[in-house]
DNA sequence: CTGAAAGCGCTAACAT
DNA sequence: ATGTTAGCGCTTTCAG
């Protein structure tokens, strides 16, 4: 009993106690107690054997050592995500989906910066490399061609791609980009506008090329023609959206609603629009892809298509737990919940200017 | 020649190279490699086999491995970072910055949620305990009080709060709340306000004390009162500021400007307004604390006060990294660059209403 | 200037 | 139903 006590000052006052000492106070050996913890299918035990060990496991507060683990399993149970920027809210929407799957499994989640990533790839790899993750979640920064991104990447990384493909490698998954702007373009069209127009993400960037051919697809399913200028590449970002609305504004004076293709870049849209003294919805109908809370706080509020940013980060997770355990890799699409449009106020029937 | 071409192939094959493998192929015993790799400044070593060295690391791509370097130095070069919501604009800016000097620091950065982490302590604990990480930084979650986050701090794990400081347990890094509450009175009153509330943060916690203190003292300089409803307690969420400024509006008509705590409640207060049919600046005026690039893009722009949230997330982790070195606890102010008045449109000479 | 040896904490194959 | 053994990859005395 004295031997107990002390043991237990001993590991209270170093680092923590091993699986030694709780095989030793469990009266057991080591690779026992191992396999308890671990829930070993194929282990018989006394049922008064494993309590002893669970009580000892308890009694010294015992955790197990990840870098032991790591060592001996070569597996981290850690997974890498490298986001451009976790302060655009689309990013830390999908991260927190991302976050929440990994927990759930045991995991958990290293963040690193893609930008710096894609500039200085021997940085992240010395502290990301190394046996360090088992897995990586990546998201394709914006000016990161398919040829740059391929050199990046290690095939010998199980990796999963977020919002984004790379032809020839499988392995990504992405929203249902076509049916979303398809949907806001129908909303617009729904609302008696004929004359509409998209902004639309980076000319390079595939999401934004989906976005354009669901825009497109649904203006000639509608038998509407898509005026000569009627679609401007700009930036997701908000700076992006203000530059885009007000060159379209003056090149398309005609048009009467527009589909822009991120949320971000339609704040900034908005901000164009207010300074150009467009009227939202009344002189200009927007729909934005995508929903997050500031756009219910705009001035109108926002009316956008909802994109399950959560359940893309877990599927995504997902996806990388099957790759981890050694299935082939496989392309999805989130399509449920599938985009949904959130009437605000910024998309109403055309007025002329 | 025919072995390195061998070995090469071999290691390329597996899961990478060892110590040994490069020792090996330089000819030298795994210790001098090791020495070499960690620049080992007693080490002596001819030129002549360091270049050995360093070009058989080049040739077989070797990267240390992780998981038996924590094993062996008993440290693991990760710092964990808990904070309520990601999605919030102020927590991912500090996150930047955290983010950012870590990796100046050859650190990495898990992340965790800290409403998870007081919800279940056990899960949390399970991940990243066991030596996982070397140290944590935490933003406390509002409805979390002193008693129940000293009882979830681990007292041996070298640990920085952020924004937050906690009685009895020195090491937190707070932003200037009273000179920038200040700031953005003063602001206010050179308009030549006279009658001026505070859309204050939760009553529980010490950042929205520290700005109602702020406030406080600021209209106290200027020999101006402090009407009887005229501080409102909210969260910092939008809602929040949503319904505060509602109800201030209905209990004292007579305000004609706000000091509100955060920006996101701003924005909701920015709602509230609208809805209510007060225009700001002319019948209400607005500055708030915290400046985020949504703040250039309401409507109108808000005025803020621009607080460093990188600076604040550089100096905590310099600050943990320093704990971690065994430095004694310490407290600290980000003062540097002071809180910075942002002038945009919600603040204007009082007219009345 | 370099080598030998021990051991960090854990798991898994193989005994008994 | 439990024990023995070996070794994952690395660093760090201590020897030479």
């Amino acid at each position: 009993m004295t031997r107990v006590r002390a043991m237990i000052r001993r590991v209270a006052r170093s680092r923590g106690s091993t699986i030694v000492d709780v095989a030793k106070l469990a009266n057991v050996t080591p690779s026992v107690v191992s396999r308890v913890l671990n829930e070993d299918p194929t282990l018989r035990i006394k049922a008064e054997t494993r309590t002893r060990i669970e009580r000892a496991v308890e009694m010294l507060g015992y955790q197990p050592n990840h870098a032991g683990r790591a060592l001996r399993r070569s597996r981290s149970d850690v997974v890498g995500v490298l986001l451009p920027d976790i302060t655009n809210p689309i990013y830390s929407g999908i991260l927190v989906g991302i976050e929440q799957c990994a927990r759930d499994s045991d995991y958990v989640v290293m963040l690193g910066n893609a930008d710096e990533f894609s500039r200085r790839p021997q940085t992240y790899n010395r502290l990301l490399g190394g046996g360090r993750l088992d897995g990586m979640l990546i998201q394709r920064p914006n000016d990161l061609d398919d040829t740059r991104l391929s050199r990046l990447l290690d095939p010998g990384m199980p990796t999963v791609l977020l919002n984004t493909t790379l032809p020839g490698t499988p392995g990504s998954v992405i929203f249902d980009d076509w049916r979303a702007a398809a949907a806001a373009t129908e909303h617009l069209i729904a609302l008696g506008h004929t004359s509409i127009a998209h902004l639309a993400g980076p000319p390079a960037v595939d999401s934004a090329r989906r976005r354009r051919e669901g825009f497109e697809q649904a203006m000639e399913a509608a038998g509407l023609p898509i005026g000569p200028s009627a679609i401007v590449h700009a930036g997701y970002g908000s700076d992006g959206g203000r530059e885009a609305l007000r060159d379209l504004l003056r090149a398309a004076p005609e048009v009467t609603a527009v589909v822009v293709a991120s949320v971000v870049a339609a704040i900034g849209a908005l901000g164009a629009a207010r300074e150009a003294g467009v009227r939202v919805p009344e002189e200009l109908s927007i729909v934005a892809l995508h929903d997050v809370w500031m756009a219910s706080y705009t001035a109108p509020p926002l009316t956008t298509v909802r994109m399950p940013l959560r359940e893309l980060g877990e599927t995504a997770m997902r996806m990388l737990l099957e790759r981890i355990a050694d299935a082939p890799p496989r392309d999805e699409v989130i399509r449920h919940p599938a985009p949904q449009v959130v009437e605000r106020g910024s998309a109403a029937p055309p007025r002329a200017r």
